[in-house]
DNA sequence: TCCAGGTCCTTTAACGTCCAAGTATCTATA
DNA sequence: TATAGATACTTGGACGTTAAAGGACCTGGA
């Protein structure tokens, strides 16, 4: 099936002339090629449902929370992602309909980003059509898909994660 | 110093509604975390040479081949990213005199991208850096880094890779 | 009370990625 | 030889991300 593998290659050259360094080079590489591919994946199931994964997950993570609805700091907290992006994220759920927008009563610096109902309809089939779809990771077992955040574990924490 | 992390928190509000789904939503998030992250790392080592990630990889790339210039489809098969990806990518380098464009003699329609002697030196010293940054992940052996690699090579053939 | 400093969010600007459409060039076939 | 179909690349648009700067709003100490 494999006629030519890019890092493998890369492996390859790299090993010839900084053998020391070629693993963690592949490493990299490695986790630049699957976020990709997996993005991809993940996005096609999505895509139906007209939403990006980026939207998915703020509306996911809206729905999970007791009143649908959190700040917006918080949620670049959660979401792991710069303001900026949450910005950007809820204008557009915001601009369907799936999201709405108020300033806190307590603090109005804050905006507190709240989930529709359509919001929560929405989110609701793509989760379904997310999991029917194992992620884009149908190949995998629970144990295998397990193992990989294990190992990307390590990983995070070793890049200053957490 | 782990106080709280979104992605076992992520995985524990998914275990509570879809438990046989949880460990691959879990893998996924992983994955897109410690892309970002290790981005984030690359980019920091390479911002002193005025070098992105993509600019880094595409012209690491030409300077390993033998004349140091290759066709710009042939670039986004090995980089493996769209054609788009790499004219956006050449133009800028080409703007900086770090790589020269020229049509190809045999085929009018092929660009050929050639790194410059400037390109060379650029790219020599970014790889230095990188070298001696472990690609940001210092903390890894050499066999945690392979193994990084293994796992997610089970995860490209998955996702269609090769 | 008042103001300096911190916090929250948005805006703007760079960058990267991809898709879709368009142009130029080659190639195989009628 | 002419032409329809493939290929190679670029362009323009949509989307995501971050950094930096600005405005509005708290808050604590003088």
């Amino acid at each position: 099936m494999v006629e030519f593998d890019p890092i493998t290659e890369a492996h390859r050259q790299w090993s010839a002339r900084w053998p020391e360094h070629a693993d963690h080079m592949t490493a990299i590489t490695s986790v630049m090629r699957v976020q990709q591919l997996l993005l991809a994946r993940v996005e096609d199931v999505l895509k139906p449902h007209s939403l990006t994964f980026a939207a998915f997950e703020a509306l996911r993570l809206l729905a999970f929370t007791r009143h649908g609805s959190l700040p917006m700091g918080k949620m670049g907290e959660r979401l792991m992602v710069h303001p900026a992006s949450v910005t950007n994220a809820i204008r557009k759920l915001e601009s369907r309909g799936l999201v709405e927008r108020r300033l806190s009563p307590d603090d109005r610096r804050v905006v507190l980003a709240t989930i529709t109902d359509d919001g929560r309809a929405v989110v609701a089939e793509a989760t379904d059509a997310l999991n029917q779809a194992d992620f884009g990771l149908a190949g995998l077992t629970r144990e295998q898909a397990a193992e990989v955040t294990v190992t990307l574990r390590l990983l995070r924490t070793t890049a200053g994660d957490a």
